[in-house]
DNA sequence: GAAAAAATTTAACAAATGATAAAAAATGCA
DNA sequence: TGCATTTTTTATCATTTGTTAAATTTTTTC
């Protein structure tokens, strides 16, 4: 997925603005294991995923995962993107990852610059917030088993990327539930 | 509360962009029990609540309230407003209101007019964003009788306007389940 | 202020999920 | 290939939350 696809994927962008973005660009990789965001700490960067996948994690007594990330996906702890304070989230690669990387300071002097980019970095947050909120609603009113079944219909190969102890803690079960839930709907 | 301030209060704004955006809102009142914005329905305004409150809530089996709005806060269907399809939830008011309407539609052409108010839009994105990520994140960490204990900390006054029954579909349990957890915590 | 309606609590039992431990299966690596 | 490690499943019991119904309290209305 190169990186002209993924930006206009979220919005699209006059030639000349989605240039200004693209030459604020630049690759890199990581394998798997590597933590690309800290916790606790300020990030200055923000990614877009090439190729891998990824996940957040929030560390308490054990760890809850609560996002995945896949080719075309962005990466961004959201606390230092909006607030400038450290967020609360790690990000792991579950896989060797290729990256396209944006400097959050070169970013906000685009969006101070130039309204289409602007627009384009608000139509990235409204859609961030609507996949967010049917999240939210779909923890409401689901127990876990529809939560799950959801999950393969949504996203079936994420159960083939993903090892089930992060896709329980996604799902806000244990491992143990989850397991039994699979062998119910067999 | 007024206009000027709750613009503000999102994201500061030039005097000259402040006025193109109050020039495009209008006050209007409704009373308690009225449905501001319908499900299943593209909505075309935007509302700002100068007094009063109100809840959204999704229809299935039962009502599920996700979100209470208080004075200073935004009434939005993001459906509509981001994606222009209907919307899933329902606003009722809790409390006769006083509101400032705004039309999507012409929010919209400032959007591409103003680079001012396209970031004033991202900026109110990103910050509802970050709210309900904390809200899934602690539904995904915490138990019941936590996120009752939470929300009695960060907004005690919504216990004082609203009844249980709402507050314990927001916290994703039942109304005698939140009973049982108020018993217990005494 | 009394009757009616609505909201909240209590109780008893059912169902879903958690915790712990052990067994089985899959994966990684020498 | 075969051993060690990690992941997943299974089993048992504990805890939390749901369901239903009834009792109590609060609010509304006449």
């Amino acid at each position: 997925m190169n990186i002209s696809n993924i930006l206009d994927q979220i919005h699209e962008l006059p030639e000349k603005s989605k240039l200004a973005l693209q030459n604020n660009v630049s690759e890199i990789a990581f394998s798997k294991g590597h933590i690309l965001l800290k916790a606790n700490k300020i990030e200055s960067n923000i990614y877009f995923i090439k190729k891998g996948l990824v996940r957040a994690y929030v560390e308490r007594d054990n760890e809850v995962t609560f996002w995945f990330g896949k080719e075309g996906e962005t990466v961004i702890s959201m606390k230092s993107y909006v607030e400038d304070q450290p967020g609360y989230e790690n990000i792991e690669l579950l896989e060797d990852c290729e990256l396209y990387e944006l400097k959050t300071e070169n970013l906000r002097k685009l969006f101070n610059e130039d309204v289409h980019i602007a627009n384009w970095g608000r139509k990235f947050a409204e859609k961030e917030l609507i996949k967010t909120e049917e999240r939210l609603i779909s923890k409401q009113f689901k127990n876990a088993s529809e939560r799950y079944l959801e999950l393969m219909k949504d996203h079936p190969e994420l159960l083939q990327r993903v090892q089930l102890g992060h896709i329980a803690s996604y799902l806000g079960i244990t491992q143990v539930s989850l397991s039994r839930i699979r062998s119910e709907i067999k």
